[in-house]
DNA sequence: TTTAAAGTTCTATGATAATCGAACAATAGA
DNA sequence: TCTATTGTTCGATTATCATAGAACTTTAAA
């Protein structure tokens, strides 16, 4: 199984944080697995094809954003929330509770 | 002169505003906006043509993230602070605090 | 050893965007 | 009124991206 590419820690860039969660479909995602833990891409329901899926789910894993661990056949997302919160403190808390806030669930 | 478009505040989006401060040379705008107050375009000095800040301060102001005023020929920008702290509240200071503690400036 | 399940990668497509230079518009000042 | 200043808009270019379907890979299960 080829081995998938996660930044360390201290390479996170913030603009790329900022526009990987820029996207509707990648913040929606991010929400879940912050709502629900860790979770498969397919136990993500979403309104759109797995290749697509796959695509966000690799962008928000090279920004540092989640974590993903094979588990079998499957993939799991998690939430890199230690990383994130000793890389930028406050700011995925800042950014998911003012998803919730407004009319974008 | 044309009246600047400038979206409500209850109408701002939290994906257009995490897309407008994806870009660096727009974080940067901001946060030299928010430590110097109001300036005109051409005194943010950036190393890009003015055509290209131009379409950058579109993109910020039409996000809801700047306000755009004009005096004489210059327009002046500046940040609607209190706009998105009603909005998202904390989600400008998270992102600008984490612009300035890391190596982005 | 087949078969099924879960994702990834490839290819293609249509849309959007970052950039610049040139032309244009609006205003202030001489 | 002419001119300089400030910024916007237009046109073109180059690049990136969101999307989907098809083919492929890997693993588990029958």
């Amino acid at each position: 199984m080829k081995p998938l590419f996660h930044p360390d820690t201290a390479d996170i860039q913030l603009s790329s944080v900022l526009y990987a969660l820029s996207d509707p479909v990648r913040l929606m995602m991010v929400h879940k697995l912050r709502q629900n833990g860790e979770r498969s891409c397919g136990d993500i329901e979403l309104p759109i094809a797995k290749s697509t899926v796959s695509h966000h789910s690799r962008t928000l894993r090279e920004a540092g954003v989640i974590r993903t661990r094979t588990h079998g056949t499957q993939r799991l997302l998690s939430i890199r929330e230690e990383d994130l919160e000793t890389r930028f403190p406050g700011l995925l808390n800042a950014i998911l509770s003012s998803y919730e806030e407004t009319d974008e669930l």
